[in-house]
DNA sequence: CATCAGGGCCCTG
DNA sequence: CAGGGCCCTGAT
């Protein structure tokens, strides 16, 4: 459909992340599903990215080591790019790449734990990531939503082919997301022609909110959590299950841990409790359980827990994950 | 072939 | 606050 943008314009910063830092547990997470718009080998990580308008392919290449952190970066473009743009690209990218998060404070606390010192040992410093904008991120949910990973898969890939813009550069082609305004003219049956769905209506009103400029982002970030809820509730089609990701990934609220899914239920009640999956334990007595140990980090602790499990999953299936997973 | 539930959420009663 | 319905797909 669209037309293949070729990025010639080359840029090369680097990036000093705090340490410690970890590039491909932090870069890359197996338990995210595979999407057009980004690539991974270890220490490389291909993203595309739309900042002020303009389609831009990233490169983020390890230069460093966990203890003396450093990411060479380079930023292709269609023209070249002033460095006003650069500085706030940036700041942008610096923000949600959680580059200057300090884990010092969580791994001193944990770095004894006797379910989680041993994670943190092993991870030392791996973040949370999430390298789209919020509506970005938002129209990712809504094809998560009831729905195996495989049609989330399809779907995604469905959409980036009808509205993303193929971007080429460094030797690779990924999507670029479209922006909110060339999609809010779509009518809802052309979206249901890509098998979305009754998630038609919630991705065109979403996409209304942020295309008449309702909802701005970097405003929301200055809010506070529970602003920010009540913000992302208020949008159709969102609920608690879409909002504990939001939360926790796009505004990096590390103590976020208000709502288990049936599904992550399954997960924690063998993972903690050893218990049949098919006979899970409460989520109240989950949410009590993080409550008690975690308290103050429990996002960050289960990110720590569920990477793992994902992690041990790509080189050595863990059986019983196998079935929880639903490809 | 039919039936069912899925990495939710809305709406109704 | 519980429960039916929603789009589509692959599993059974």
């Amino acid at each position: 459909m669209s037309q293949k943008t070729i990025l010639k314009a080359r840029r090369e910063v680097g990036l000093f992340p705090t340490a410690p830092y970890h590039f491909d547990a932090t870069l890359h997470k197996p338990d995210h599903f595979p999407s057009a718009d980004n690539q991974w080998q270890p220490g490389i990580r291909w993203q595309t990215m739309r900042w002020q308008g303009k389609p831009l392919g990233l490169k983020f290449e390890n230069c460093g080591t966990v203890e003396r952190p450093h990411i060479s970066l380079d930023i292709w473009s269609e023209d070249e790019l002033s460095q006003h743009f650069i500085d706030g690209l940036l700041a942008e990218i610096c923000y949600r790449y959680n580059l200057q998060l300090d884990l010092s404070p969580f791994n001193e606390r944990f770095k004894d734990d006797p379910y989680l010192g041993s994670l943190i040992q092993k991870w030392q410093g791996m973040r949370p990531l999430n390298c789209n904008s919020l509506y970005e991120y938002l129209i990712i949910a809504i094809v998560l939503q009831n729905a195996t990973v495989r049609r989330s898969v399809q779907m995604m890939q469905a959409l980036f082919e009808a509205y993303g813009t193929p971007l080429a550069y460094d030797g690779v082609v990924l999507y670029g997301f479209w922006q909110p305004e060339a999609l809010a003219v779509v009518a809802e049956d052309e979206l249901r022609a890509l098998k979305v769905g009754y998630r038609a209506r919630t991705i065109q009103r979403v996409t209304a909110e942020f295309a008449s400029g309702e909802i701005d982002e970097l405003d929301l970030r200055r809010q506070s959590r529970e602003t920010q809820r009540q913000a992302l509730l208020a949008l159709y089609g969102i609920g608690p299950a879409s909002v504990g990701y939001l939360l926790t990934d796009v505004f990096h609220h590390l103590d976020e841990f208000e709502h288990i899914s049936p599904w992550e239920q399954r997960i924690y009640s063998k993972l903690f409790f050893d218990a049949d999956p098919d006979e899970p334990v409460p989520v109240e007595q989950l949410l009590t359980l993080f409550d008690e140990r975690y308290a103050g980090f429990r996002a960050l602790a289960v990110h720590y827990f569920w990477e793992d499990l994902f992690w041990r999953q790509v080189h050595e299936p863990v059986e019983w994950l196998e079935k929880l997973i639903r490809l």
